[in-house]
DNA sequence: GGCTAACCGAGACGGTACGTCTAGTCTTACT
DNA sequence: AGTAAGACTAGACGTACCGTCTCGGTTAGCC
């Protein structure tokens, strides 16, 4: 993608347009027509960055929310947990994020391309600053050292997810705590 | 929807054409043109059953595996419910259904009337059977009281979805047994 | 068509409700559906009766009009011939008649089945009652023997046709005037 | 309608794609659909050019024959008109022109605004023509000064589009004699 | 400071599918 | 047997976007 300051004002007021007009109408009625006019770009504009409208609707998330779930550290690893995970429930919970990323894992599915990106850009970051944070704890002696920490991750994960896609049950607190109270009572917590 | 023997088996032929056709080409590129087109139907034979794409689609997948998930009940729990996992897993990694069950979840990340109509239909009904399960072996002693049954469930399925829909791992028998290790250890089995 | 007490009631009912919906809508939106829905008719009665909606068209009008047209004679050939085109002038010229009338030719011009049977059941024989009744004059020595009454009618009918259908100016009682006028000056009378 | 080397070429293939279309199965039979189909274009490029299969009919008609009526005048008028009107009944009277012209004027009867422009495109540069030339004669003392001269038109054409539209005879040259015959034997010849 | 090459907006283009409509046929149940 | 009702196949309608393509009209370096 173009780096010159004419490019990225472009870059920038297109995802911008994304984002609005995604916010506005739901990802289901987003048409990259309406993106381009709403941006004041040609639709070629948008072509040369962007292969779909998945892309640019991945872009577009991941640019607004770039550094938004970073990691903390006190030394307690429960307590960290629950503060990042309790972030990212309110992130995905909420508009505008949760219902345009729900949207765009809901795109993944059909666009084998844009689940993988999805997977590297999004996904394995996230993955693996919470696997740091766990290893970190189990060297330190927190945790046992034969948790299984590929499955510890999944099981903090998977039920969130299955609720935000499957079940639309709301994302709460509450339930991410009773999800960590179970991880660490039975998995090997100490 | 009709149930005259003429409505039956358009509905039918309708079904068929669509599970073909999805198979063959994939849910992206399905259209209601081609599907009924492809059973030698009338475009507005199609719309007068189904409201959309994904409702037809739903519908076609459910009634080819209405069946396939009854739950056993040998009076070993645990075997009970990898047998069932088992399968589970083994209908939703392979194709046809596999591929077709992704896009179905994909489609309703943007139609909140079929997700709800995914769980109540399909969702649901397996989750409270697994729940059923889980309930007649506490009841029989085989788990702790204190198991909070709807969690135990969640963490057996979430992070099958979150593989199957997310990361695009796999789905194993291997996996399914370390997640049920991981939960009869932890959770309040005895 | 059937001629039973039943069936005729059935044709009425669907010849009037053409009427009733082709005054409301136009011809050009009218439809068989819509008619036999406004008859409380099934389309199935409409098909039996009529081949084409230009059909049922002309057999509506001709059966609303049976008897309209009927000539004079008073012994003044001039006064009678103007008595009756201005009859029919009022009747091309005005609703209900006029404008189906002008969509039923409009139709005969694409379909001949439908020209001819026009043709054949009332422009021809409201032709012959004009030739009979020129006919008569000139026996009775009120027009020149060699006046071409083919040509004469004609003349009298080409016009106010031209005027209905082309160029759509208004079919006045004036301009009839001007025509037998010129005819009756011109063409021949004494 | 659009200029550009691109546009009036796209313009030419629609009308020419119509012209063959309607000469090969009728207007009755004919659609947009096909017809951008045989001309490969995209219906929208159909539809920003013309509103109407009517609209596009006409277009293309009269592109076809733009120049083809144009007057002659030497100095006889009765000779002059002749030759016109000859050639004028050459035309209706012969496919290609003389059936989708037909089917030009029934469509205008359901569309008033594709009579009005036939009108204005068509019929009133015809009869400006032709009243022009009459005028001349008049003004050189050829024709009666009395003489109506947009009656003396009405009576030319209407008979001749009489039969093209009514009862379908074929239009002869004999008959445009006749025609002429009479109007200038009755009607202020000199 | 002028030239040229890339980029841009605008939007026409060939396509494909949409969801609606009507035609004309066929089936069902009623009278 | 004829009917009302309406489902059925077929296919055109006019619309909306897709992704590609011209078209002029700016910029933005690079001489």
């Amino acid at each position: 993608m173009t780096d010159s300051p004419r490019g990225a004002a472009r870059t920038e007021a297109i995802m911008r347009a994304t984002l609005e007009l995604g916010a506005e109408i739901g990802y289901a009625k987003l048409s990259i027509e309406a993106i381009a006019a709403r941006a004041g770009a040609g639709k070629h504009t948008v072509y040369r960055r962007w292969p779909s409208k998945g892309a640019l609707l991945m872009d577009s998330l991941l640019h607004l929310h770039r550094s938004s779930l970073d990691y903390p550290d006190t030394g307690d690893i429960v307590a960290d947990l629950r503060t990042q995970i309790h972030a990212a429930v309110d992130l995905l919970g909420n508009p505008p994020f949760g219902p345009l990323y729900r949207a765009l894992i809901g795109e993944a599915q059909h666009d084998p391309a844009l689940a993988e990106a999805l997977n590297e850009r999004f996904i394995a970051p996230q993955t693996e600053m919470t696997l740091a944070r766990l290893r970190t704890a189990r060297d330190q002696g927190l945790l046992s050292p034969s948790l299984d920490l590929d499955l510890a991750m999944a099981v903090l994960s998977g039920p969130l997810y299955f609720r935000f896609l499957i079940t639309r049950e709301p994302l709460t607190h509450e339930y991410v705590d009773r999800l960590l109270q179970s991880l660490f009572d039975g998995m090997g917590a100490r």
